[in-house]
Parts: structure tokens; sequence; C-alpha cells
DNA sequence: CGGGCTATTGAACTCTATCAAGCGTTGTGG
DNA sequence: CCACAACGCTTGATAGAGTTCAATAGCCCG
């Protein structure tokens, strides 16, 4: 599919310097100036979102608290760099909010799009990677708030709180369950209906209605799209313009609305599921 | 790549009766005829097998015995069928002699190889689908022997061992590591390339070394090859005798003997690892 | 206002799927 | 035990989806 070198595959991101500030989980006063934005009682708007990730599902209060208390705090700006492709992998992140992707690139300079990573859910968690490496990186799409427990806390939290541990397989198994489907239709399918279906599950998962159709309530990019579905940017942006010229969808720069879902649902067409 | 519907696509299964039989644990006194093949110290045997089974390191004899007992042992001949796509998922399995593929189909008929399981590796096990369903069937490929547990005795296992949480947690991530990191390849590498890192994997996971080269100990299609790396039986065909005509290998019908596995890694040449 | 990004589009090219045909082996049933 | 069917493999020819190459244009931010 992508087949050899292209400049446009070497994506430059912009490495602003880390503007990392680790925060003891109650100890507000440790905030750093750019966090002028959290107001004081962050600790309980934290919490209440900690208690919606399915992660802790399960988990009393006392036990959120004590998790929470595990916990460091980062925010990020846009195009921040969480963690980086084989970087030492000390971390396993939770996104309290905001949006972030996770890329792995092959040596020779090509990337694909693992997934987008939206609030409540967990990312760089494969626990104790046996590598010990981030196999891919994170980087926010838009400014975001993540908690990140190291290997130490998290062995901690596995073992005083099983019930975490059985909540973390059953997300694996989705994961992996929805990889393979992925890995089934990259094998199977031709680039259109590929399209069709990132463009379905991102308006699913994170569509903004409005009275002219749905749109992607974050920036993505015709090469986001092209890294998602294993393809090119041209052929990304060829067959979005064939849907615009036709009235299905509504583009702009790293902006899509889909007007009418239905339709390309029909593209898409199969009886088989979009998983997640 | 694999477009559109092809006869050769839709492979005939042999669907054998499935002269599955359930063995208590420790009753051997319930085998039934079939099961001639199995000494009366079967139990001993198995035992010894289920301890080298990355699931269940870091349990004790005893523990190990009680894993056993709440186990069910299923033999098979060669090609039979497992579990199959789309069925009710109740039971969880390890492999403890034999061979099997978990092959996943979509509904057009294409079909893709996810991996081959070896002794001591589970399979079938992302406990609890979410969907309740295998995503996929699992066929042996020579005879195999089996043991499954329920539902029920896969919960209870795991209440009453956290390590065998734990452990899974960690294979799960392996797991994951590794499709991500197949369908890295297949987004990004093209035919050749593929099979070649395919064929490396086979013989260094199951190859037996004799004088003249590795020979994969199972019999492995040109088919299989395909729908392992995402292609048809005739551009791996191509490839094979192109190599052959080469003498980097030597291929019969289902047998395929690397001579110079250094070629191959320099056709897969790349510094990225070939993951598991 | 200039310099990056991002997107659009045309044209050429090529890898690989698809179509088609044939061959040797295995194994099965008469 | 032989014959025939099924299976696995090989190979040539053809075509097409989608990559690659190239060039341009619009948008956003500093």
């Amino acid at each position: 599919m992508v087949r050899s070198h292209s400049l446009y595959q070497f994506r430059k991101l912009r490495f602003a310097a880390p503007s990392v500030k680790k925060v003891g989980g109650s100890c507000p006063e440790l905030f750093e100036p750019e966090d002028w934005r959290v107001p004081l009682h962050v600790d309980m708007e934290d919490l209440r979102s900690l208690a919606k990730v399915p992660l802790f599902q399960g988990l009393d209060a006392d036990h959120l608290r004590a998790v929470y208390e595990g916990s460091t705090c980062k925010r990020k700006g846009a195009n921040e760099v969480v963690f980086r492709q084989g970087q030492e992998a000390r971390w396993s992140y939770v996104l309290l909010r905001g949006r972030l992707k996770v890329a792995q690139s092959s040596p020779d300079g090509h990337q694909i799009l693992n997934r987008y990573v939206g609030p409540e859910e967990m990312f760089g968690c494969v626990l104790l990677y046996k590598s010990h490496r981030y196999p891919a990186t994170a980087t926010t799409v838009s400014p975001s708030v993540v908690l990140a427990w190291d290997r130490d806390a998290l062995f901690c939290m596995l073992e005083r709180f099983p019930r975490v541990a059985l909540n973390a397989l059953e997300l694996l198994g989705e994961e992996l369950a929805i990889v393979r489907s992925r890995y089934l239709e990259l094998a199977t399918e031709r680039v259109e209906r590929r399209v069709a279906r990132a463009l379905l599950r991102l308006t699913e998962k994170s569509g903004k209605a409005d009275g002219r159709g749905v749109e992607i309530a974050f920036p993505v990019s015709r090469q986001d799209l092209a890294d998602l579905t294993g393809t090119t940017l041209h052929t990304v942006s060829r067959i979005l313009s064939g849907w615009r010229q036709q009235g299905w969808i509504e583009s702009g720069r790293r902006r899509i609305k889909v007007h009418d879902p239905s339709v390309l649902r029909s593209i898409a067409e199969d009886d088989r599921p979009l998983q997640a």
C-alpha cells in the first residue's frame, strides 16, 4: 500500500518543550503557573472523572481516592508528545480530558495511527511492556489532562484491587479484538471502504451533530485519515473530494463533517459490524 | 489487496464430526475408546506440561492441581475445528500438545490467519469476549490435546489466583503488541518482505534444523502463508518459486525448508525486529 | 506578509490481484 | 490395486487500484 519513502510521510511533529508538570495527587499547591486553567477544586473534578473510567469500575469512593492519590497529573497543550516510541515505559496513563492520538512508525519513516484516545480511556498501558519500551508515540490533539501511574504504583494498584486487573483484562481483550478486526479490514477491504469505515467510527465516537450533519469534534487531517486506514494522503484526498462533490460530506482544513452517515454506511456496506 | 471474491479463498475446511470427548481432570476412567492413545498416567504428564504454561507461571503444585482439576480435556485429530467464529464463547483453552491455527474470515469469504498456536500457549482466551462469541475459528493442524475451562471455572481461577490474572494481562499485552506490529507490517511493507518475515517467524518459532536448513515443523500451504501475510496464494507461490530457483529455500506440498535464514533476513531487512 | 502546513489534482507507473489453464500427488472408493 | 477425483502448486497473461511524482493553490499563524 504505502510503498516507499515519501517525504509527506515524515511528519514533523512539533516537539514543544514538554511542559509536563508532576503534581502530587492531592497537593494543588504544587501546581505551576501554566496550570492557571485549573481551579483549586480540581481534585474533586478529577475524582469524578476518574469514577467514570472503565478501568476503575467497581471501586468504591475510598479506593478511587487511593488510586487517585497514587497518580501524577500531567497537563499538555495541543500537539505535545506524552510519550515517544522507543522510550522507556515507566508510566501508564488515563486521559481525563482532551484528546490524543497514538501512532507507530516503521524505521523507514512510514507511520500508522493506532487509535484516537478520548476522555476516560487508558493508554500507554500495556502494563510492563515486555520490552520496557513504548511501542508507539502518543501526541495530544487538543489540550489534555492525563493521570499517570508509574510501574510501582501500577503494580500496587493491581495487587490491592484485583478488580482493576480484571477490568484491564477485559479492556485489553476489547482492544485486541478491535486491532484484529482492523487488521482483517486492511487485508481484505479496499481503500474507499476503509476510509468510510474510519470516518464512521470517528463520527460515532466523537461526532458533534448539528442540523446539517455530524462533524468530528477534533482536528483530523487527510494524512491522519491515511495513517488510520493504511493508505496515502493523496488517495484520501481524492476520495473525500469525490464524496464532497456528491454532497455526502463537507470538509476543510483538518475538518470533516458527514452529512449523511447512511450513505457512508452503504459504501462501507457489509454485514460486518464496525468494531468500536 | 485481496480484492473480490475468488473461489480459491473459500477454503473448504473438513468439518469432521467433532470427536470431542470431555474428560474430568482426574477421572481417567471416563476416557472414551478413542482415547486409547492416552496412557493412564496422563494426569501427571499433563500436569507437567501445565506447569510450563506461561499463563500459570508462579503457581505452586497444589494450585496447579486445582487449576487442572477445573479443566476439561479435549483431544482432536488433525484438521478438526476446536471452536468456530461466531459460536458462543463458553470455553477458554490452553494447548498442551499439537498445533493449531486461528483464522478469521470476513463475510465476503476472505480469510486471514491470526496466528499459529503451539504447545503451552493459551488461545480462545480473550476472557469473556464482550460479544460472547469467538471472533475466529481454531483448527488443529496436527493431532492435539487441549485443556479447556468454562466461563465459571475461569473466573473462579482468576479470583483464587490473582497471579494468573496478572500473567494473562502480560500475555494479552504481548499479543496486542504482536498484532499491532503485524498491522504496521501489512500497512507499510510489500508482499515479498511480509512473506519473508512470516517465514522467518515460523522457522524461529517452530523450525526443525538439519544439516541443510531449517524446516517448518508442521504443514503450511501456500494459502496458509497467503492468509498469514494478507495476499493471495498465487503471489506466494510465485515468490517461493523465485526463492527456490535462487536456492534460498526448498519446498514441497505444504512443506517449506529455509536453507539460509540470513538471506531471508536480508530480504526482510530493516532494523525493526520481528515481533515474536 | 511570508513561510509553513494542508489540501487538490493530473499523469505515469507498478505491484499485485485476477483470470485461466495445466500438472503432479495424494488418497479414496470401487 | 487401479482409476479418478480432490487438492496443492505452478505459471502466463491481463488489468486495475492505488502509489508515486509533480506542481499548484489556499489557509493560518507568527
